[in-house]
DNA sequence: TTTCCATTCATACTTTAGGGTGATTTTATC
DNA sequence: GATAAAATCACCCTAAAGTATGAATGGAAA
């Protein structure tokens, strides 16, 4: 700002001292033209001439050309990462109760029932037990069908 | 900005005019103590103020507004197509013969060993070779394991 | 207080899966 | 023709999965 401020004084500056200038020739040439009393109308259209110039470089160098900004939206296609999406309202469809999902989910991870019980820490009667109201549930005859069914359902990822 | 310019110009016209202003007073009170010897020394002196208007005035004209385009990237959801590829290079690291695959896949769809048979017209014993070999290849212990590694690596859809 | 549901556990039994061993036939390659 | 691999099949045995029945406990809702 402070900056600006010192240019464009240093602006004005400049323009009054070509102006003074201007100013100085043109009486120059006034006493000239005078003092050998020729070429009236020459120095008339000089002097047209002169000023016309002037103004058209003030007007350039103040006037400051608008800047016309046109905004193109370009669609860029993006692909959505590829994430799994428990899908809520089957769950609650089928009403499985989240011991009932647990135990899902590690049959599809390819535990077998006792190793099962170990990571829930229940028998193995437990395990077995959940697994036969899951199937029931899911209206299936053993895992590999519960499995590729809670899949296709999106239940487990 | 563009308030900022007009305020600028604005500064500038009005230092312009006030310039003008005094020059013309000085012109005037020139006039006064010319005018009755240099009637000429005026009308130069209106035709330079005329002439510089002229020029702005046509530095203004023929002054173009730039037109810039800026293109913005419109981020647009795609959804990708649910299509499985076949992992070749690691199914052919695990020589699964296609026989094998077979079974697997028909493992993974939820058949027991009986109805994998019946499918494939062969005996449950055939199947549980297959199956046998199968495991051995992929080293795992039953079929849940099977399906999980088998989905994991692209084998199986 | 009663009822319902989830969770846990047990026992007995049946069915299916999985491992081991061996044999025969078919297919592809040299 | 010889060889190796894949495919097919059988039999025996064990392990694991799955079914049926029953019981106990705790928590929430009516």
């Amino acid at each position: 700002m402070k900056w600006q401020a010192i240019t464009r004084n240093k602006q004005n500056i400049l323009y009054g001292l070509s102006l003074a200038l201007l100013l100085f020739l043109l009486k120059w040439l006034e006493l000239r033209f005078l003092i050998i009393h020729h070429a009236m109308e020459i120095y008339i259209g000089m002097v047209a001439l002169v000023f016309t110039a002037l103004g058209i470089w003030l007007a350039l160098k103040l006037a400051r050309p608008k800047v016309e900004t046109v905004i193109v939206e370009k669609p860029v296609p993006v692909t959505p990462a590829a994430t799994f999406s428990l899908n809520t309202p089957e769950l609650d469809r089928l009403g499985l109760s989240s011991r009932e999902l647990e135990v899902l989910q590690l049959m599809a991870d390819g535990l077998s029932n006792q190793e099962i019980a170990g990571r829930l820490f229940v028998s193995l009667n437990t395990v077995k037990t959940h697994a036969s109201r899951l199937f029931e549930k899911l209206d299936v005859k053993r895992r590999t069908q519960a499995i590729d069914k809670a899949k296709r359902l999106s239940i487990i990822p």
